[in-house]
DNA sequence: CCAGAATGCGAGCGACCGCTCGTGTTTGTC
DNA sequence: GACAAACACGAGCGGTCGCTCGCATTCTGG
């Protein structure tokens, strides 16, 4: 195929296109959210957004579309929030700070964008917005566990990937109580999903200061 | 109404009948495990039950009425599961034994039947059976409340609920993570979030032979 | 000021889905 | 064997959904 340049160009558009492009997307994240993305009607987000279908498909090739282009925005912010939650692995910092921050940073970020969760955790997105969110799962599992192996340098990678999973699934599953509560009983649920993950990893990493990782921990488990 | 003596007489059923239900029960819960509830349609149903749709709706009066019954069948045969997995409240139990026997035989279930996974957690599910999860979801966390109640008898009722819930929400993201993998990789799993849960309770309920619960319990938190 | 692009509209097309209905076949009963 | 009830079929009805198309309106460059 020798003239396939461009597979579009991006088509010139003015200030008011914009502004139907944004406020298309933010209908459609409030439609998604509380119908999900399969039983999300394109024409329901044209009607949340005040327009016709028809302006809808000026700006979006088709309804996957939508979601992509809301997902690669929430993504693209959501790089900016993770990328200093765990890139400085400093391993002097106490596991509790460290757990602490990284777990406030990502819950923060989920209640500030709802539709993040609906999207990533929908059974039901379209192929592209689930490649993205197995890319970032596995950024984020490589993370955990570079950090992990950081702590316990010796041992079987296996159980390092393995503690990682753990580690994320809980995290999902306390984000899903947290967003489920509002309030002071919000703060406390977060307060507990830190104190699971602590607890989980202490054995594991709380005698790296010399002694060698003791019997009970479920990593070098016989 | 004076004259509504049974909603619907259950119409006599030959034992062809009964096979052909049980056929398209275990069509409908390959294809619901497959494809979700919403998404699956009753032609693909019948279709994988290999008779006509006309054929499915002599004996399901319609689409939800086919995930009710797959669901009734499922939470009876689980009942009797839970009812001995939790039941005995032993308080001399250690906490390992007790949270050991009770995941193993929660997952133990959901491994034998993947489709109750798939309908008590998609977020499509029809009214009906969204009614038996929470009636469901509701009773194993009173009991799990009831539980922790037993071992710490002066906690604020507001905590216990927490905590429950907290221990239910990691139960259900480790089941999700068991049933990703198989063989090996699922015991190792499995272990896994029996230790998660039994980290977190441990400084809850550690100490319940005489000392007070200690500070760094989130339960008793200042 | 005007040609043309960008924006906006909404009826409606094609496809699919849940479900029905008329018809034919098998099964139990006498 | 006769008769009714249960079972089986599959074309198709009504409805929704994603999306299109023809046309009107608004903006922008020359």
């Amino acid at each position: 195929m020798p003239d396939n340049q461009q597979k579009e160009q991006p088509r010139r558009r003015q200030a008011r296109g914009e502004r139907r492009v944004a406020q298309l997307l933010e209908a459609a994240a409030t439609v998604f959210v509380t119908t999900g993305y399969t039983a999300a009607s394109t024409n329901a987000i044209a009607r949340e957004a005040g327009v016709s279908p028809g302006t809808l498909y000026q700006f979006f090739p088709n309804k996957e579309a939508i979601a992509i282009e809301l997902g690669d925005r929430l993504m693209h912010e959501m790089r900016e929030t993770y990328g200093e939650a765990l890139a400085p692995i400093d391993p002097a910092t106490p596991l509790e700070q460290a757990v602490g921050a990284a777990v406030d940073r990502f819950i923060a970020f989920n209640c500030d964008h709802p539709v993040f969760f609906a999207l990533m955790h929908g059974p039901d997105v379209p192929g592209r917005i689930a490649e993205e969110h197995d890319v970032l799962h596995a950024t984020l599992l490589g993370r955990i566990e570079g950090l992990l192996g950081s702590f316990l340098p010796d041992a079987p990678a296996a159980d390092l990937t393995r503690t990682a999973q753990v580690c994320f699934g809980m995290y999902k599953a306390g984000l899903e109580l947290v967003l489920a509560h509002e309030g002071a009983e919000r703060d406390a649920y977060t307060r507990e999903i830190k104190n699971v993950l602590i607890r989980y990893l202490e054995p594991l990493v709380g005698d790296r200061l010399g002694r060698t990782a003791g019997g009970s921990s479920s990593i070098h488990t016989p």
